[in-house]
RNA sequence: GGAGGGGUUCCCGAGUGGCCAAAGGGGGCAGACUGUAAAUCUGCUGGCCGUCGCCUUCGUAGGUUCAAAUCCUACCCCCUCCA
């Protein structure tokens, strides 16, 4: 791999919000292999759209044969970043900390391999730390009216924040401290909701070791229409395929609006810029196109090309691929209504058995059991507001049973509005 | 530690004895229009129930009352000012 321009690459892929030092950073990645970190705090057992970003700056980076660590923040998990926050967490347990640091090291080598990557845990320097010790070699070297200026104590100026919180800013400059010493890194990158922690372990570095450290940060991502990137009505989109499936995920890409494609093709892709141009540029439906390819490509990051291809197909079927030929969207494409009659792996799916069915079901009883509503009065609601269809057929009635004739090739199939569907899956037993 | 203000349904926020499952807004869901987009318009938005209706909810626990989110008591938590 050559020291191409990583940096150029990354600007123009919109991954640069904030850097320090650009040009002298810009030298040294094309003059050295340089040691870079992300860090993550295992607040949950899986990493989510929000994570995947810097992920992929990594990559970027490996890729261009520099050295990517990700640290798990097992240590400062154990305190809470208050940063962004309106208020202080719940603290975590130490095993689950450490249970959950250990799937998303499962995760993470997934999606980085072990190329040059180095996954380290911040538990193992942090946890052990002698207080007295740690404040005459480290706290010394913070000023608390500069750390009151920072802009991420800010939106907790309201609500209070706690001395435990305020410490984080310290755990983690000294997680870079460690980590140029142990490592030769010199370069941290995050959200830009971290410039400042950055910052304090950027300089932390240069005083106690006199050398240049570097900082990055990726802009903020908010969909065109404000919303949080990553998060749903129904929470954040998980990379765990437990947490959201495969489909689910394809869809969420599916669904974005038209002005964010080539922003996320470029971000959350590794096609050519000019591949990333060529469709975030067509016209009107077309754009169609762009987000399948969009949808596709991340799927198949995160969750293999199998599942991604699964995805792609269970999608195409139920809402009629929306392409015809190469690239072109016919139109009118489509499949509202259609009833799929196989089964699509990815999509949720409940089994229940012929006997049942052959006394019959009432279709509130089968909505819930498939977890397409969260109680039967929303069930209600939406079959009077005419939003559920059995088998492309919008039920008309809460009377409604579904017995052994609604059956076709052995499933039945449920949607809920224009996008959630549900397979029913007929079972022996 | 002292003084004052406050905790309402997913969020913000009205409500100060019955007309309150609780105004209004946001968000969300559904429908129409579409391109599985955006914008717009309409409806819905605690649970159970075919209808009547029933049950649970207004920080927590008790109490007064025919009747409480609304009154009383204690407790917990938050904010502001003072120390």
């Amino acid at each position: 791999m050559s020291m191409r321009n990583v940096l150029q690459l990354l600007r123009e892929r919109g991954f640069v919000q904030q850097v320090t030092h650009e040009e002298e950073l810009e030298k040294m990645l094309q003059s050295e292999t340089v040691t870079a970190y992300v860090g993550f705090d295992p607040t949950a057992d899986s990493l989510h759209l929000g994570h995947l970003l810097p992920l992929i700056a990594l990559k970027h980076l490996q890729e261009a044969g520099h050295r990517p660590i990700v640290l798990l923040g097992g240590g400062t998990a154990m305190i809470g970043d208050p940063t962004g926050k309106t208020e202080m967490r719940k603290l975590l347990s130490q095993e689950q900390i450490a249970a959950n640091a250990e799937a998303i090291r499962r995760q993470v080598d997934s999606l980085l391999g072990h190329d040059r990557v180095l996954v380290l845990n911040n538990a193992d320097w942090l946890l052990p730390l002698n207080y007295v010790t740690f404040l005459r070699e480290i706290g010394v070297h913070f000023s608390v009216n500069r750390m009151l200026t920072a802009e991420c104590f800010r939106t907790r100026w309201e609500r209070g924040l706690s001395f435990i919180e305020f410490n984080y800013m310290l755990l983690q400059a000294y997680d870079f401290l460690t980590l140029y010493r142990r490592y030769g890194c010199r370069l941290q990158m995050g959200g830009d909701d971290q410039w400042s922690n950055i910052l304090a372990g950027a300089d932390l570095i240069r005083r106690v070791e006199g050398v240049e450290a570097y900082g990055l940060t990726f802009p903020l991502l908010v969909t065109s229409s404000g919303k949080k990137m990553g998060k749903t009505e129904a929470g954040a989109v998980w990379l765990d395929a437990n947490k959201t499936s495969p489909y689910e995920f394809y869809q969420y890409w599916r669904n974005v609006e038209d002005s964010d494609v080539g922003r996320f093709l470029a971000l959350y892709t590794f096609l050519p810029m000019e591949e990333v141009r060529r469709l975030a540029a067509l016209p009107g439906e077309e754009i169609n196109e762009a987000k399948r390819v969009l949808a596709y490509e991340v799927t198949r990051l995160v969750h293999g090309k199998a599942a991604a291809e699964a995805a792609r197909d269970a999608s195409d079927a139920f809402f009629g691929g929306g392409r015809a030929g190469d690239g072109a969207v016919s139109p009118g494409a489509g499949a509202e209504g259609r009833a799929v009659k196989r089964l699509l792996p990815g999509v949720p799916t409940v089994e229940v058995s012929r006997e049942e069915l052959a006394r019959g079901i009432p279709v509130l009883d089968l909505l819930v059991r498939a977890g397409l509503v969260s109680s039967r009065s929303e069930g209600r609601r939406l079959i009077d507001q005419r939003g559920i269809e059995v088998n492309g057929e919008r039920v008309e009635s809460i009377e409604r049973e579904i017995g052994m004739d609604d059956v076709e090739a052995g499933l039945i199939t449920l949607r809920k509005g224009k996008k959630t569907y549900r397979q029913v899956v007929v079972v022996d037993k």
